[in-house]
DNA sequence: TATAGTAGTTACCCGTAGGTAAGTAGTTAC
DNA sequence: GTAACTACTTACCTACGGGTAACTACTATA
């Protein structure tokens, strides 16, 4: 195997690590949304208007079980959950920048002349 | 609705886009595999081991779809088939390289001790 | 004649991601 | 006492992403 085959196979490796913990159609949202700062159960939801408590509950947790945000129980009343990012997560920034980035290109090549997306429309 | 929550709702809906375009689990390996070059059907699946033609052949019709590659049919003897990045494929550049930053910084912090992954080992 | 290489297609099956709806539990306000 | 808010959990169901295996079709080579 070559120089190049090799390289190739170390990224493709890489990749697939990267892949397991955003795969799925709710994780890179929930973290997006969570870059806008500290935030409650309920008020991801009103972010993402469309998800489940099921799916986000579940996601929530996939999302602390890799280190990605951490889970802080506040004693108030009534009691209040707040979800953060922890470093990890917030190192994310550049990938979720670049999503942006190019999503934002494709649609003005792409997407640019379909109906606006129901979310926003 | 404020300035920020307006912002948040625009980026969610953008990476809705980019999520669609990339979602599962070969689109992203498929496109890292071309930026080394344009391949064959078999050379793609020499690359990434444990696909299926039939995903293979799938995932690549999706790509083609979405204008990120092209299909080029050569009339040789065997018939061979190139597929290659177009300018939009091509300018996902950044957008992997984010991935692969991460997956890096990730499997340091997280993955580091695990075993080696099987597709490499 | 048969084996191997080109590039797929087709049929069948299965697990799980994700959707829907209802339930739980505690507190506050009306 | 009942509705509404906090934050979920649980049960049930379905669609589809993905896996396996076999098959197609054409050419070259031994």
């Amino acid at each position: 195997m070559n120089q190049k085959e090799h390289m190739c196979q170390h990224k493709l490796m890489i990749t697939r690590d990267t892949l397991e913990v955003i795969q799925g159609k709710w994780r890179i949202p929930i973290i997006l949304a969570l870059t806008f700062g500290d935030k409650r159960f309920g008020e991801i939801q009103r972010d993402i208007v469309d998800i489940s408590p099921k799916m986000l509950s579940q996601e929530l947790k996939a999302l602390e079980e890799n280190k990605i945000i951490t889970r802080t129980l506040y004693d108030s009343m009534p009691v209040t959950v707040e979800y953060s990012l922890t470093p990890l997560g917030k190192s994310m920034k550049k990938l979720l920048d670049e999503i942006l980035n190019w999503g934002t290109h494709f649609r003005k090549e792409v997407v640019g002349k379909k109906d606006v997306h129901p979310l926003v429309g």
